[in-house]
DNA sequence: TTAAAAAATGTAAGCGCTTACATTTTACTG
DNA sequence: CAGTAAAATGTAAGCGCTTACATTTTTTAA
């Protein structure tokens, strides 16, 4: 067994920067730079230096660089959850677009669980992400600081608001709900109820709520008796909570619903409950999820932009990690899609 | 400016192991095991430490583990998309239960192209993933020879096969449609057609529509006049792959589909054409997603259990990892069911 | 009481890369 | 062609952690 020399091959283990460098003559600098900054270097020697690289199959060592650079090209997102559709086409979309800069993509899911979530985030964060993608604003302060200690930019999605100096990109769910709602009392409804999300640590289904109750106090309703049910996002909690609702005194003619799932749950109850919407009673969503059009009757829902939201969360982001800014919160457009469910009240 | 000597206070960037090794007045080793082995550490040791890693809310640094341990506590995936509510599913099962086993995911997603997804295989293991999840077998042997060689293990999901030398968890595809197909012949349907999602790189959509033919075959049907339509996974497209099938002659009198996707295509294509189902024509899906049996009439189809699948699968790949295993392949158990889109031929 | 074994801790050598700075080579100018 | 600027390349110092091995302390047994 020789040794104390340069280790000259290897063995058969993975290839390095220096290994690559020994074959095509040229120190580990020039390699490093062949790769992150090929025009500072010749074309003969960088010519050399790649196929070498190709000849060996080098891949440069991920813990080496970002331990060295500082940095990961990993951004972490931490959503509620991917079985909820809408999630999942944002943060494909993000990731897709993160791809594009060069970026790949880490994911934690917190269950609507609020200390889940902030487990999360430090979890993320010490996985080496450079940024983070955040859903709506609610979380304790300790988090906020906890990442501004840490100096990893964040950026909040499905949210807006331009004071935060967290930086967004959303809509407003309180007026896109205050718009819906308004059509809603132009049919001439007085009696509402909602079901909603659990509010607790959700600001979006919080906001939702407030638009509901905005526009009905716009339309002279005694908000203090508008029946609401908080409930879990599932169908069958639509359901059970129409039920609910239902049986109040006096019963609604119109039921909004906090999201799509919860709305398709109280569509069905209806059905169930042989109520004929909207001739008996009208029911809208929100979200537009792909089953909002496709339920029978079809939903009148609030159409959010998903895609493009997670396309430009991306650009964002990756904004934020590289150039160090901290971006304007955008707000992007909602809007009323009137399908079948939403009708005048009863006469 | 002072300088030359051991940094003692490091300004105000983030702490590292050597600062609480100092504030606990012991070697960076003592606390390295205090984080990775606490119970090689004596309780005092381990209490002072620990107070000093709270005291500089230190959290490690995860290059730098990465470069030393050799292992990122990280798996990768590599799903076609997670707009498909099965592979979001299984994939949040996989992550809640990579959680628990304190590894973190890293995704990515093909878009069903081949070449994209070689790309982002190669992507994730350049990222430092200790282990892969992959959907299906088919891909260029060179992807399969890239991992040996960088000895990432890997685990095939969604696709089951004892005799592959890549461990795999999943179902059989063509069993599952053997068994479907022969309910709906023993209905006595003798004109079926099939639309099927893209089979070029797709070892499921082949081996679903291998299934129809072997239990055409065993029906005595003439297996090569079976009208077949291949098309993109979309709604929208199983609409017009419906249109299409239904002007073959002889009109087939039920029609599988590749996915429920392109089910729930087809059921609205003939509600828009004015055929009743099952009167007129059955159908029948595949994956069991929600829609199916949200569906008017509700969707015959194949149930698949994508939670367990993404749960289990998780499991065997940490171990995978961690015991430098590779496991059996498990075969789950699908069922098929039996709703309101099949019914008998007309007569 | 003491030697040997076991447990706890420390020392220090990397892990593979990036990058500031130093040095060499090449290109240009008068 | 010398003299200088610009471009290309090399040198080497870390980045923050893990871990084999060495050393010290504690426990155990005789």
């Amino acid at each position: 067994m020789s040794r104390e020399s340069l280790p000259p091959t290897p063995a058969s283990s993975v290839p390095t920067l220096a290994d690559v460098a020994r074959m095509a003559n040229v120190s580990t600098a020039t390699v490093s730079r062949c790769l992150n900054s090929p025009d500072q270097v010749a074309e003969r020697t960088r010519t050399r230096v790649m196929a070498a690289v190709k000849g060996l199959g080098y891949a440069p060592n991920f813990g080496a660089r970002a331990l060295a650079s500082k940095q990961t090209n990993t951004i972490g997102a931490v959503i509620p959850t991917m079985e909820n559709a809408i999630f999942a086409r944002g943060i494909q979309a993000f990731q897709e677009e993160l791809g594009r800069h060069g970026y790949t993509l880490l994911v934690a899911s917190s269950s609507y669980q609020e200390a889940l979530e902030e487990e999360q985030i430090r979890t993320l964060t010490a996985r080496g992400a450079d940024g983070l993608l955040l859903i709506g604003f609610h979380r304790n302060a300790r988090v906020y600081e906890f990442l501004k200690t840490r100096s990893v930019p964040a950026l909040v999605a499905w949210a807006y608001d331009a004071e935060n100096n967290t930086p967004s990109i959303g809509f407003s769910n309180k007026h896109a709900m205050v718009d819906l709602a308004r059509i809603v009392f132009e049919k001439g409804h007085r009696h509402i109820g909602m079901i909603s999300a659990d509010t607790t640590a959700n600001d979006r289904a919080r906001d939702r709520l407030t638009g509901v109750k905005l526009a009905a106090g716009e339309a002279g309703l005694d908000v203090d008796r508008m029946p609401v049910i908080e409930t879990t996002y599932s169908i069958e909690c639509g359901v059970e909570a129409f039920r609910q609702i239902m049986a109040w005194t006096p019963r609604p003619t119109a039921v909004f619903c906090g999201n799509d799932v919860l709305a398709i749950g109280a569509l069905r109850a209806a059905k169930e409950m042989g109520l004929s919407v909207p001739g008996d009673v009208s029911i809208t969503g929100f979200d537009d999820i792909e089953l909002a059009s496709l339920a029978e009757p079809a939903l009148t829902t609030v159409h959010v932009p998903h895609r493009e939201m997670g396309r430009r969360a991306a650009g964002m982001l990756v904004d934020m990690v590289t150039k160090k800014i901290t971006p304007k919160s955008v707000e992007l457009q909602t809007d009323i899609r009137l399908r079948r469910t939403l009708g005048p009240p009863p006469t």
